[in-house]
DNA sequence: ATCGGCTCGCGCAA
DNA sequence: TGCGCGAAGCCGAT
């Protein structure tokens, strides 16, 4: 079994590992997936070295801010999906879905009592940095977290970036280091330990694993969990299978065309970011996808750390845009919530961003809407109205819209403190990329944060201004219209 | 159609 | 200390 760098391997207790423990256990909270999970690459290799079995229990629960059909469903699919790829894996995976709220509670401490090592996933934001922490208080074997979230370990940094040209040239300059160091595209491969069938009866009978039925996520199963039924399901399907086929489709079809991504009737975007959220897919898999059709190869990598976009790679255009949105873009955010546990809040700003917005806040505002106008899309804005109907009915936001989206709540509150609280309670309810370390970057991109000082006007003062206007005149946007604008 | 000005912070060169 | 540069901005001059 192969090792996990060291980098991306904390201990979250001190609790020493038991080797008389009855297996080893992973807890997959984040990275949804079997394949290129470098916690569960760390898992495995505990269960070589202890000749231990290897035990990953996936869990949902019910009681997690904005639970919903949506989130449900697509989280129990990735679910079903993972049951399928563990099968005669020689792990047993053991998917817990809580039917009624603080059913869950206590798995992972009874858990823990026969584990020789918990291994579990380190995600910088939503609720999981205090779940990890609580779970180390409960957990009386060592508990460790893995950071399988980028190309770079959260830990290769030692502060919060504030301009992605400034991240860049830290990427350029330390990535080389990771390169050779992905995870296992399958950590199981050649796995030959002691199998365990079942878990221990006491824990079976408390919190028995989901059902088909359950994880079929259909209608008459959805409507049995306490949760919002309001949000409904996404039209896309969770899931690794579904992921890979997404990236699949996106690198033979949209990739040499992602110039035109701006361009909603394009279509030519990844689709690719709830996958990447829900840990269904890895991005060490989508750039090693993406480098074998632009056949790369690592000595291609630019030696000069000079933060520019564009010839960082050596690969198309079209390719090092992407590869700038999955890794300098998305990165950033992760990095940013590493670093402040203020990445959600108006006080992260920059100072010239906080001071500009505070001297407009008294600026008259010619339209001004209530949450519930917002979010049921009645402005009299018929484009913004359309980016948030494709928001509320299918989770997800067009990448250039949603920018303008949200510079427009900026201009139709009363503050831009109530506009990031806006844009935060309709993206995390409604967006399955929601709560990610990236939606906190988009919604404070909006107020200043990443970007530099502008010509100063009413209610933005010199944060970056959009318009629905200009956005009319560039872009192609005839077929988005006729889907959502109603 | 294209360009400079607007304006701030970072990191490197000097 | 100066300089070049930056997620998609707007505006007016040429």
């Amino acid at each position: 079994m192969k090792e996990t760098p060291r980098i991306r391997v904390s201990q979250v207790n001190k609790a020493p590992v038991r080797r008389d423990g009855d297996f080893v256990l992973y807890w997959m909270t984040a990275n949804r997936r079997r394949q290129w999970n470098f916690s569960l690459q760390r898992a495995a290799w505990w269960a070589g070295e202890l000749n231990k079995p290897l035990v990953v229990v996936e869990a949902l629960r019910v009681g997690y801010r904005w639970a919903c059909d949506r989130f449900h469903r697509f989280i129990m699919e990735g679910m079903a999906d993972n049951a399928q790829s563990f099968r005669n894996s020689g792990a047993l995976y053991y998917p817990y879905v809580e039917m009624k709220k603080d059913e869950g509670k206590g798995l992972l401490r009874a858990l823990g009592e026969s584990a020789c090592v918990v291994v579990t996933d380190n995600f910088p934001s939503y609720f999981l940095p205090r779940m990890i922490d609580a779970a180390g208080r409960q957990v009386s074997s060592c508990l460790e977290r893995v950071d399988s979230n980028g190309l770079a370990p959260l830990d290769s940094a030692d502060k919060a970036f504030t301009t992605a040209y400034s991240f860049r040239r830290h990427l350029q300059k330390i990535l080389p280091l990771y390169l050779n160091g992905f995870p296992e595209p399958d950590p199981l491969t050649g796995f030959d330990l002691p199998v365990i069938q079942n878990l221990p009866d006491p824990i079976t009978r408390q919190w028995p694993p989901a059902t088909r039925e359950i994880l079929r996520a259909d209608s008459a199963a959805l409507a049995r969990f306490p949760i919002d039924h309001k949000v409904g399901p996404a039209t896309m399907k969770g899931g690794a299978k579904e992921a890979r086929e997404t990236l699949d489709l996106f690198i033979g079809a949209c990739l040499r065309r992602y110039e035109e991504r701006n361009h909603p009737d394009a279509e030519v975007t990844s689709n690719l970011s709830p996958y990447l959220h829900f840990g269904h897919i890895s991005s060490h898999q989508v750039f090693s996808a993406v480098m074998e059709v632009e056949r790369w190869t690592p000595d291609k990598f630019s030696v000069k750390a000079d933060g520019r976009r564009q010839g960082w790679w050596g690969v198309g255009e079209a390719a090092e845009s992407f590869l700038d949105q999955l890794i300098t873009w998305r990165e950033l955010g992760y990095n940013m919530c590493r670093f402040r546990d203020d990445y959600d809040a108006y006080e992260s700003l920059p100072d010239w961003a906080r001071k500009t917005l505070e001297e407009h806040a008294i600026d008259r505002r010619e339209y001004r809407y209530s949450p519930e106008e917002f979010e049921n899309g009645r402005t009299h804005d018929f484009l913004w109205n359309a980016a948030q109907n494709q928001l509320r009915r299918e989770g997800r936001l067009h990448n250039y819209l949603r920018m303008l989206w949200g510079k427009k709540i900026l201009e139709w509150t009363g503050s831009p403190r109530e506009a990031s609280r806006v844009m935060i309670e309709l993206n995390n309810k409604y967006s399955l990329d929601g709560r990610d370390p990236n939606s906190y970057s988009g919604i404070f991109w909006v107020l200043g944060r990443y970007d530099r000082a502008w010509q100063e006007r009413s209610i933005f003062g010199k944060v970056r201004y959009m318009s629905s206007e200009s956005a009319m005149r560039k872009l192609r946007l005839k077929k988005y219209l006729e889907r959502y604008a109603s």
